[in-house]
DNA sequence: AACTATTTATAAGA
DNA sequence: TTCTTATAAATAGTT
């Protein structure tokens, strides 16, 4: 916006870029407070640079707040019990989500387990929900070793004859 | 930012302030589209109105992508941050570095069970420990579920005296 | 919804 | 990186 008009597409200099994503990343989180504070919204912004580093802002309240009532207003569906199991094929997006939830699951019980267990608040619903991915997860990782190890015998079988 | 400068409160003329916000909200979005493309970013707002109503972005993907992954990055920093409680033994920056890599391992073991097993290497070793963790963590889990149970039943009890 | 006078954001340069 | 500054963009008040 200034010296020069701007093209709309990825800016291929590395330094350019980083530097374009520093100050449009400052403008856009003035704008939102602004905007928060003349009309008297709430704006959550989640931003990831390429490299994956998370910045955030959440204006009036806490990011999880504006999460679940995200999640409220959009009419979201209930999360789906199914235990990661994978009998039925996902596509890979839908997978990926699951995956991600059931990761968020267990950090969250880590975090209860191993840390100050006021911090955390868990439901004897999720625990239960938790100790089923993990037997799911074990069976599995015993599956993969028990494929590994038959694997190997069979390589080791095979050189001997 | 014309014909007068702006004072940062609240709009209190529900006219100008509608006005703004359809204005104001509608640049917001156009700067977070254009950061995105700009600087190969992952983006999402939400914006919910004074009255209620939700407004939404979330380029390259869903919501609710961005919604799993920063729940995963924000957890990662939570738990990097301070590990809480004075129950263990070990210091805490040892601590939480012991349960990152746990947690590493464990993504590890996700993808190597949900993906495409040519996309990661395994060991057996890699496999027998986490296979370890999953079992002590299964084992706490039971044991929290059952603190929590007891605490329940004492109340409930308690409560019937 | 359109139109500008101004303010604001910012790309490029220092 | 930080600061400057010329210019593009956004937008407050008006029509």
């Amino acid at each position: 916006m200034a010296r020069g008009k701007v093209q709309l597409r990825r800016i291929e200099n590395p330094v350019h870029r980083q530097v374009t994503f520093c100050k449009r990343r400052a403008g856009l989180l003035k704008k939102a407070r602004e905007l928060s504070v003349l009309c008297d919204a709430r704006i959550g912004i989640i931003i990831f640079s390429a490299h994956g580093k998370l910045y955030d802002l959440a204006t009036a309240g806490t990011m999880e707040e504006l999460i679940e009532r995200y999640k409220t207003a959009s009419g979201e569906a209930a999360l789906q019990g199914d235990g990661g199991g994978g009998e039925h094929r996902m596509d890979p997006k839908q997978e990926t989500m699951v995956l991600q939830q059931e990761i968020n699951l267990l950090q969250k019980g880590l975090r209860y387990i191993y840390g100050n267990r006021a911090n955390e608040h868990m439901t004897v619903e999720e625990l239960n929900a938790l100790e089923r991915y993990l037997e799911i997860w074990m069976y599995n990782i015993r599956s993969a070793k028990m494929q590994i190890m038959i694997q190997e015998i069979q390589a080791l079988k095979s050189k001997e004859c």
